[in-house]
DNA sequence: TCGCCAAGACTTTTT
DNA sequence: GTCTTGGCGA
């Protein structure tokens, strides 16, 4: 007989999903049935051990993670799955809060702030403690914070050493007061507060710890300190804790993930179960032999040893281009031939890379092709303006005491409403000890009887319109349906024609928005709260159809994926491109004076090699534009590690210059043709240019200067970059600047 | 108060 | 080269 739960396992998978209660530790490599493990586990302990689902928790790190674990095993039980704590980190601690919430300064329907929210709100503090913003940025200073959450310590428990750790220790308090006065929590405070309020609350803690009888995790690896707290609180009373991970894999450690927690692990729990992954069912030998190349390198970790009934498939390509636009040729042609043979299609490919930046280039040169793509992250649509816009209305709906959002959107659309009103309201709240939003709404439902119209003066009147308005949606908020309130704020305030001017920017601002109103129809009934809820706590990662699922469509053949290293991970193609593969840029620059940066740029690397099922190539130019010049490189250290007999090494484009003429012929690749060819660049029919790169040249204004690059357009005119020793870097046009030249 | 323009900063990864 | 910020005029 076959157990469909247990069918088709290979022996440590089967070890795992089976074992005993107790600690299991599971070393899951790349592509070696990790989620199968987990999804079976949990329903192995649910239909053969008879755990009720309500006993169990399951973390994982982003929400589709966790969609893919719940919808898998719901087909694999014959039980409900009611009751289960099933999601992310955040989102189960964002419950455990909302629950416990009486034992913290928070109202239970508290809002969580995102990464704007959070830097508008260290801005302000920065400001109300008279700080210089030049020297002690928002951006480092909240970095600096949320470091410290991630390791479980309040403003009073930082250590101070420097005078920027006092400024720091400062902000950092003063911002946690006005997280407080705005009811609201950022990412990192959910981790902390549950694992504190654990930690200081025993009797809470046992109530949790008694009820889950089995704690699951997923992406062991990436847990930061409150996070690896907070599950052994959980599991503290039952000790049964399943974790799966990979230390090669993670890739957090700039978000406070340590991938010591695995080996802590073991240290906590000597009489752990460790049980090691090591058949991979995605790659070929050879991508697999190429990535241990480059990860064995590492030290601190289990040498794990992959392997595949696959066979050795074909060896890698490495392409070394002049600069990055033929490094996104190369990529759109190759691809281009895969599509032209059909041997492929276009959502059999991926190509990554370190940073968003290098996304645009490469998009630019897919739309060229007329080739379909996908771009993963970069903020696209939670980012918008007009979406958080309307995030921010229904924010201040739910919780007036929400300042960063009243601020946001008082003046939107323009309702006389400016900086001298917003401080004279903030004013008259401070002085009496209430929030902006209060005092907003007390004028609006009293108007001119209000304690504040008089104390305000002259704009009462406008203040008071809005506050009627915020009145008006609150009431309603109860009565009529999310939809309507959204349809209604929307009327009330008049944004459709504030932000859509019909021009075509105009008309992708209001698809944003309906886009935004699509998402709401699902939280009809669910509510407000957990709308916000949701909005706060879905990333980019998200919004990746599932495995095997393919986005219901239109263009059957689907569309290439692009997307950075990090959003790669658990992800996988048939061909992979990884790009920029340059020191500097893979590993970055910003790693290159830390070993244990450097050891993740690696795990980077490697996670990225380890998408792909065929084909993996690996680019890199010599050369980039970076705002105005070219930077030059060396090429990646990691590429040094992958032995000859694994990778093809290919000749580079020829293009000896970047020339504004060939800008437009550079992506006339024959999309009709039946063999799209690439198109080579030659030299030879280009007009001389006078000044050549590494001229000395002299000019009567600014003196002696060194030639960097000179280009001729269209029209034949010429433009020189100059580097002068008198004032640096200018662009000139030849025919005008006058350059004698001197060598 | 608001919109326009110029100067300046800017590129690491994201729940 | 692009996005944000701040200053200035209407």
């Amino acid at each position: 007989m076959t157990d469909p739960l247990l069918d088709s396992l290979n022996p440590r998978q089967h070890q795992a999903v089976t074992a005993g209660d107790g600690q299991i530790l599971v070393l899951a490599g790349p592509g070696s049935g990790k989620t199968r493990v987990l999804t079976r586990r949990l329903a192995y302990l649910i239909e053969r051990k008879n755990i009720p689902a309500y006993d169990i928790i399951a973390v994982t790190f982003t929400n589709k993670a966790a969609r893919e674990m719940e919808n898998r095993v719901v087909n694999m039980v014959q039980r409900s799955l009611e009751g289960i704590w099933l999601g992310t980190f955040h989102a189960m601690c964002a419950r455990l809060l909302r629950r416990e919430a009486n034992y913290l300064p928070y109202k239970s329907n508290f809002v969580i702030f995102d990464a704007d929210d959070q830097e508008a709100l260290v801005k302000r503090a920065i400001r109300d403690l008279k700080i210089d913003e030049k020297t002690h940025r928002p951006a480092g200073v909240h970095a600096a914070i949320s470091a410290a959450k991630n390791d479980l310590l309040l403003p009073a428990d930082m250590p101070i050493r420097t005078y920027r750790d006092e400024v720091v220790a400062r902000v950092y308090t003063r911002y946690q007061e006005l997280l407080q006065t705005n009811n609201a929590v950022d990412f990192d405070d959910l981790l902390l507060l549950a694992a504190r309020l654990l930690q200081e609350h025993p009797g809470v803690a046992e109530k949790y710890a008694r009820r889950f009888q089995h704690v699951l995790v997923d992406e062991f690896q990436d847990t930061n300190l409150a996070q690896y707290e907070l599950l052994k609180q959980l599991s503290s009373y039952h000790r049964n804790i399943f974790v799966v991970g990979d230390e090669d894999q993670s890739i957090y450690r700039w978000r406070g993930a340590d991938y010591r927690n695995m080996q802590r692990f073991e240290k906590d729990f000597p009489q752990c179960e460790k049980i090691l992954l090591e058949q991979n069912y995605r790659s070929t030998q050879n991508v697999l032999d190429a990535a241990r190349q480059v990860i064995d390198r590492n030290r601190n970790r289990t040498p794990k040893h992959l392997f595949t009934e696959k066979g050795a498939g074909s060896k890698l390509i490495q392409f070394t281009a002049v600069d990055e636009v033929a490094e996104a040729s190369f990529v759109v042609d190759t691809i281009q031939q895969y599509l032209a043979s059909r041997r492929a299609v276009a959502s059999d490919f991926a190509v990554m890379y370190r940073t968003n930046a290098q996304s645009r280039i490469i998009e630019e040169a897919f739309i060229h092709a007329r080739i379909p793509y996908r771009l993963i992250g970069a903020q696209r649509f939670y980012g918008r303006r007009e979406v958080k816009d309307m995030i921010a209305f229904l924010r201040l709906v739910e919780n007036p005491a929400d300042e960063v959002s009243l601020l946001r959107v008082i003046a939107v659309p323009p309702r006389g409403i400016g900086e001298k009103t917003i401080s004279g309201l903030q004013a008259a709240a401070f002085r009496a000890g209430i929030s902006a939003g209060e005092v907003l709404l007390d004028l609006g439902r009293k108007g001119p009887d209000s304690a504040y119209w008089a104390e305000i003066g002259r704009s009462a009147a406008l203040l008071a319109d809005f506050g009627s308005l915020l009145d008006q949606w609150q009431s309603l908020r109860d009565q009529i349906s999310l939809i309507s309130l959204f349809d209604r704020i929307i009327a009330d305030v008049g944004y459709e024609p504030y932000i859509n001017d019909m021009s075509e920017e105009g008309n992708d601002r209001w698809e944003n928005v309906q886009e935004l109103r699509r998402l709401a129809y699902d939280f009809q009934e669910k509510g407000l709260t957990e709308f916000l809820q949701n909005l706060a706590l879905v990333s980019d990662q998200d919004t990746i159809p599932a495995n095997g699922i393919e986005e219901p469509q239109d263009r059957s053949q689907g569309a290439v994926t692009l997307l950075t290293l990090h959003a790669a991970k658990g992800l996988e193609f048939n061909q992979v491109f990884i790009i920029g593969l340059d020191e500097g840029l893979l590993p970055h620059s910003r790693s290159r004076d830390d070993p244990e940066e450097m050891a993740e740029e690696r795990r980077l690397f490697y996670v990225g090699m380890t998408r792909a099922k065929n084909q993996l190539y690996l680019l890199r130019a010599e050369r980039r534009s970076s705002f105005g010049s070219w930077d030059y490189s060396e090429p990646s250290r990691f590429l040094q590690d992958i032995s000859d007999d694994l990778m093809l090494v290919q000749g580079k484009r020829s293009v000896s210059r970047r020339d504004s003429r060939l800008d437009d012929m550079r992506w006339v690749t024959t999309g009709v043709s039946s063999t799209p060819r690439t198109v080579y660049k030659t030299t030879a029919a280009l007009p001389e240019s006078k000044y050549k790169p590494g001229m000395r040249v002299r000019s009567a204004s600014f003196g002696e200067g060194l030639i960097l690059e000179s280009k001729i357009d269209s029209d034949g005119e010429e433009t020189v970059d100059v580097h002068f020793e008198s004032v640096g870097f200018k662009r000139l046009l030849a025919s005008l600047a006058n350059l004698e030249i001197l060598s």
